[in-house]
DNA sequence: TTCGATTTGTACGTATGTATA
DNA sequence: ATATACATACGTACAAATCGA
């Protein structure tokens, strides 16, 4: 808000830092609470830059989707808040941001059976080595990606997982089709990284955008691990939010 | 760890994008495993850029302190895994890195009275307006900076909590000795953004570096709002853990 | 010890991107 | 749109330090 200092010289251009400062600012509701954005002149005034500057900002937010830019009448916002992703024993994607967003889907970007990694080993209980199915998926409120997730399950308890989440969509009802019909989580780790080329293509993201990582383990109600998931969300559009019990 | 596509004109450098990939793997335990980084041309090759552009990486990372290049031998890792903040209903943070810091330390940068904000007074359960204390603290764990913190007490019930933290180093003593013996931790809100100046200043990091920021409540053993505290987290140096009850 | 291979350090030239005026 | 200055990125060449044969 205000006239925060820019770093030259290192690394990330300044039009760049402006674009993320405005688009965090907007995700915050500092910026754009009654749907527009001051003139860019005023904008180069704060950040101390040339206009062109704030014009270069602007427009990679325009790519974005953030901004929309009218000749002769401003600049406006499309998107505003962030939504807020409850993480607590029963956390089901869709539930949880039921009431935030009109629609929200899963969709299934890939599927494959391999053998366990010492990481996922160790989560799932099981040998290192031993066959799991490993499952790629993008989840989308309101038509935007807000996170992608690898989970990963014991191929021996959840043969044909895969088919039954292609079947119904989501992971809570694949589980249930393969006899879960209740899961707790049982821990999350949380991290934040820049975004990774994968990232940016699948959430839609723009170059230098923030990923928060959680890793978690659902297990069910005999305290058994049964999945094991590492997820990414897009940072600018979600805040993970933990409700004690 | 394979050869992940960078963006180019992006307003991100890529010796800059390279330097984050080489910190994120090192914290993560995918490089530096023996404790040195491949040489220079190897990660020219893997990322497909010059050498040139790999050593400005490099220079930043040794700049911040998480490599050492030496002539003729190699460039090796200075630190490495990241440390695990939990977050719990006892929330404590010294007593929470206490196993795998050396030493824990937590420094008050100011403190001051001033009114409640809408937020704080939310938080807090009090009038907007409403005196309350501020605590500006600054966490560190073996002499690096950890976190930093802002915390907000109901100015009527916690007068002088300033001093108590003063004479004590730490928010559980202080609210110890303010007549509140035991605290638990309502809810957490976390979000991930790019590091303020003041954030590059505070924790030591360098511009473009990520910042994990959670939002608490802590209430007394009757559930009444105590303290509310909007915390930054050093991404690199710290992941955050919940585990359920 | 000398030699060659490996690895980091330095220097020059050129092209393009970024920022200002 | 133009001009200017500096940062970024690439290519090439060679120097300096280390290590093992």
């Amino acid at each position: 808000m205000t006239g925060a200092v820019l770093e030259r010289k290192s690394g990330v251009a300044l039009w760049r830092q402006i674009a993320d400062l405005i688009r965090s600012d907007i995700a915050t509701g500092v910026a754009g609470q009654d749907g527009r954005l001051p003139p860019e002149m005023e904008l180069a005034k704060r950040y101390s830059v040339n206009r062109h500057t704030v014009r270069s900002a602007i427009a990679a937010l325009e790519q974005e989707g953030v901004l929309r830019s009218e000749q002769g009448r401003g600049t406006f916002v499309r998107r505003r808040k962030r939504l807020s992703y409850p993480i607590a024993k029963r956390t089901r994607f869709s539930a949880g941001l039921g009431n935030q967003a009109g629609s929200t889907l899963t969709r299934l970007l890939e599927s494959m059976e391999e053998s366990a990694s010492q990481t996922v080993a160790d989560n799932l209980g099981v040998p290192a080595g031993d066959p799991v199915i490993r499952l790629d998926t993008v989840s989308e409120a309101d038509g935007l990606p807000v996170s992608r997730a690898t989970s990963w399950f014991d191929a021996s308890r959840f043969a044909g997982i895969d088919e039954a989440f292609g079947e119904h969509a989501s992971i809570t009802k694949a589980l249930s089709a393969c006899g879960v019909t209740d899961y707790v989580r049982k821990s999350t780790t949380i991290e934040a990284r820049h975004a990774s080329a994968d990232d940016i293509r699948l959430l839609r993201l723009s170059a230098g955008a923030i990923v928060l990582v959680t890793r978690a383990v659902n297990t069910d109600s005999d305290g058994n691990p049964i999945q094991y998931a590492e997820s990414r969300f897009a940072a600018d559009r979600v805040e993970l939010k933990i409700e004690s019990d």
